[in-house]
This record gives C-alpha cells, sequence and structure tokens, in this order.
DNA sequence: CTTAATGTAGCGTCAACAATTACATTTTTA
DNA sequence: TAAAAATGTAATTGTTGACGCTACATTAAG
C-alpha cells in the first residue's frame, strides 16, 4: 500500500503558507484552489496538524499560520502527523501464526527487530528533510523561471 | 497505510518450507495450518513469489521449492513479489496541483527526489536482510527450547 | 480412473481514502 | 447587534484494496 496523499498534501500546504503568507490570508480554499483539493480535506489535515502542535489556526476571521521555524519541521514530523497507522508499525503481521508450529511460534521473534530497523531507515531518512528545504527549492524554481 | 501482511506471510513461507521440506511435502493446506490463513491466501501468495521467480510450484502432485539459495533472497526480493505498488512508489502524490500557482507549478519537482530517496532508504534496508537470517534465527530458537 | 493438489474466478465483508453537502460555531467588522 | 467570512465536523457516497471463503476446472501421479 501507499503512504496516503495526505502527506504530500501537507507539505503543500506548508510552502503555500510561506511563499505566499505575507500576501495573502491562508484559508482552506485558498490552500484548495493551489493544490486542487476538496477545502474540507484541507480542513480535516489542517485540523491533523493543529493537533500535532505544528501549525495554529484561526477560527471566525480564518487563516493559518506555523508553529515553528520551517527548517525545523522536518518530513517526519509531517508524517506521524497526517498518516500514523496503528500503533506506529509499518508493517501489518499476519495475527495468527500457529504456536504449536516451531516456525509459527519463532517466526514473530525473529521478524519484529528486522522489521523495526527497516521501518526506522524510512523515518531516519524523512527526518533528514525540512519543509525549508522544499520551501527553498520552490522559491529557485521561481527565480528561475523569471 | 501499512505494507500487507501478504509480506510477512511470504517470508513464513520461506521459513517452512526450509524447515520441513525434507520431512513434509509443503502444500499450501500445510503452509495454511502454521500460518493460520485461508489456503487460497496462501496459493494466491505462492502465485505471486512463483511469477517472481522465487520458487517452484509443482502442479498436481503438490509441494513447493525455492529456486534460489536463501541467502540470496531478500526481503526486497519478497517485498517486490508480493506488494509491489502502481509504478513502485511508496509515496502518493495528490494527483492535480494547479499549474497556474507557483507552488502547484513546482511542488512536484522539489519533493520527487526526496521521496525517492526515503523509498530507497527503507528499499535498501530491505535488501540487508535474507531469509536465511530468518530461518537461522528460527532454528537457533528451536535448538535452544530443547 | 481415482486421488490429491494447484490455479483461479467469484462472491462477501471490512476499512481507508477521497469528494461533497450541510450546518453549527467562532470571530471580526460594519 | 447583525451580517459576513471562515473553521470544525458530521454524514453520505463512491471507489479501492485486503482478506476470507466456496466452488470448480485443471493437472499429475499412482
Amino acid at each position: 500500500m501507499q503512504i496516503s496523499s495526505r502527506f504530500t498534501i501537507a507539505i503543500h500546504i506548508f510552502a503555500c503558507m510561506e511563499t505566499f503568507g505575507k500576501d495573502y490570508k491562508i484559508t482552506s480554499d485558498f490552500l484548495a484552489s493551489s493544490i486542487q483539493v476538496n477545502p474540507v480535506i484541507i480542513r480535516n489535515i489542517l485540523s491533523q496538524l493543529r493537533k500535532a502542535g505544528l501549525i495554529k489556526v484561526a477560527r471566525g476571521t480564518g487563516g493559518t499560520t506555523a508553529l515553528r521555524p520551517l527548517d525545523q519541521i522536518t518530513f517526519y514530523d509531517v508524517y506521524l502527523a497526517v498518516d500514523l497507522l496503528e500503533g506506529g508499525e509499518l508493517f501489518h503481521f499476519h495475527e495468527n501464526p500457529n504456536p504449536d508450529c516451531p516456525v509459527g511460534k519463532n517466526i514473530h521473534a525473529s521478524l519484529d527487530d528486522k522489521l523495526m530497523q527497516i521501518q526506522r531507515a524510512m523515518e531516519n531518512q524523512m527526518k533528514q528533510y525540512s519543509i525549508a528545504d522544499v520551501v527553498n527549492d520552490v522559491k529557485q524554481y521561481i527565480v528561475n523561471a523569471k
């Protein structure tokens, strides 16, 4: 299975906040028109980011701002906020291996730490990238296009 | 989302083949009783492993054998065989960012290689483990239990 | 020919993702 | 204080994939 598009949408949201935050109020409708998904999808993701302590959302008047410098928000932070799986486990282990079978009885113990190492490798690479990296890239593309 | 249990089931299958292959014929019913899932699930996974060139399945008479030494079958090989996602991409990118928005126009170019690096980190770690590692672990557990 | 097994089609159930409508709630401002 | 603008969230729908199961045609060996 794939990691949900909520993840790339969330990064897109941050990039818009930084790029347009000085000139526009960042509402869910504003974001929806850049990302081209339904505003309610945006609001739900904003809600997850807010609950994770990454952003502040103004009710009533509207508008969204980041609560940390963008170079201190990593891809991993965003991933945890919007795509957390049951128990945080990347792999779905088959539930009931037969305890009366020598393999069934021990397969879990053998696999668990290996699967965890694989998950860690992915998460550690996610920690290498911050929102600031993306924003800088996008700014560079915009400058080069002129 | 999680990586499907087909992956851990497939590894369990290999472990059973190696552990019991000399004493038993490895049929889908035999595997199903160790793994405790429906035999059809097993047969479908065996079919995927067969199409990936990892095993041979005897029709009619029944029975399954690996086509390579188990230290030359990595977790990554198994993952590719049973859990290949559309285009092989771990991340689902939102489809239609607005090309008239400077961010929407460039977000893909900025993210693509970063997402690929994250996926590579996971895949490379998968390549560090082979079926033989699991089989050795299980054998060790069995010896220690005596 | 019988038996035992695989291969596969075809159901059903369940959960997650995504889109959408609708509306209560909140805040600012005129 | 009332209107306007925005968020928060519930509810519904469609779609997809995972997983379980039944049924049966096909295959190979004795």
